[in-house]
DNA sequence: CGCGATAACCTGTCCAACAGATTTGAAGGC
DNA sequence: GCCTTCAAATCTGTTGGACAGGTTATCGCG
């Protein structure tokens, strides 16, 4: 059932090497061979770990020298990190909110009431894909998009698209949300996205965008 | 002087086979080896471009299938990837701009007069900057973030720190501006920043949004 | 014609090696 | 004693070959 590829273990663990070894900025993190040593893997498993870190702006290599730290994903990814136990996989969420309460303050100001019907449909499609456990990330997204939509500047969703899979990706990087998700967590999402919709819907711009 | 990585100028190319080959989103792009041959590397290099490819979501690996298209870049980047001239060097900064939009108009809205000078004092940087040619990104960077902090909303401005990377990359991918860079694009950016500072100094949400 | 076995193909992973760059430390000169 | 210089140790970047495990398609048989 080993599912996940070992360079995703590698680069979880290259990231907890660093926040449990307390590296700084700028730290040199240990040589790609002994981290294949340490992981029991390959190095060209350790390999497609950093050149994934590197893209994500975390680490840096150069060559001959060493990888180094570049960018604490601690600091990057701030107050959601801290990688205890339920209140995580809540936290994991708050950065999402934040980057699209503009959007769903943006909604409740010009949904048109088609937008509005579209929102609520997509809602209604979050709902059930929760309640019936297994992955929501698709109907999740696809809701923030529709709210996107409903902002009608067509640049907006544009963007959001673009962005995205980084936002998935984070939401990755914290806790596999899929795997362990207690019914009063499902609860608590539920009814978040339900505040941002209600708000959506009369039309109060602070409302949406405080959800 | 290939201080270019191999596994970019990889990345690059797969980019390019999906758009020339116009593969549509769920075909399959060719196998691991014959990309690793049309490059002239090796196999493990094209894995570490494909293995970015899936982290950057445009991409999909299935064990023993292939690796498939699972969203085009061109869709992705929408309307800034016509890559033909001189306004696509503009363009790549819309995406940019919509989502700081929200940000500038919060910004209008909230912010201090400490924090207006902190922004006035980064649009002071990114002038120098881009007058004296040379990367202006971190100056650039370092403007909206101070925007973002005239937001007085703390986890706006953690957002906006993760989402960084991405951004720089999806910029990085247009067209390497630091490159060629004519005076009338120098003066274009300019006048757009100073628009946007213009309008928060004036705190006129809907104006620093707009520009 | 339908269906199952089998061969061809593909990704995931490992190993051993070499090239080029950087760091480190020691020898040697002042 | 201190600084310079040079060589060895380390490290990333890249290659080629190899095998395991999963998927797809073809071929032949009923």
């Amino acid at each position: 059932m080993n599912q996940l590829r070992l360079s995703d273990q590698a680069y979880a663990g290259i990231v907890e090497i660093i926040k449990s070894e307390d590296l700084e900025v700028g730290a040199r993190l240990p040589s790609e061979a002994r981290l294949a040593e340490t992981f029991g893997v390959s190095r060209a498993i350790v390999r497609e770990a950093l050149v994934r870190l590197a893209s994500d702006g975390i680490t840096e290599a150069r060559r001959g020298a060493g990888s180094f730290v570049k960018s604490r994903p601690s600091e990057r990814l701030a107050a959601f990190m801290p990688m205890s136990e339920l209140p995580t996989t809540l936290g994991s969420y708050e950065v999402r909110f934040v980057l699209e309460a503009e959007a769903a303050r943006l909604a409740a100001t010009r949904r048109t009431a088609q937008e509005m019907a579209h929102v609520e449909e997509g809602m209604a499609l979050l709902r059930e894909a929760l309640l019936s456990s297994e992955p929501a990330h698709a109907e999740d997204m696809e809701l923030h998009r529709r709210i996107a939509a409903a902002t009608g500047n067509p640049a907006f969703l544009q963007a959001f698209d673009a962005l995205w899979p980084d936002v998935e990706k984070i939401m990755r990087a914290g806790v596999d949300i899929s795997r362990s998700r207690p019914p009063e967590v499902v609860e608590t999402m539920l009814r978040e996205h339900e505040v941002i919709v209600a708000a959506i819907r009369a039309q109060d711009p602070d409302g949406a965008a405080l959800a």
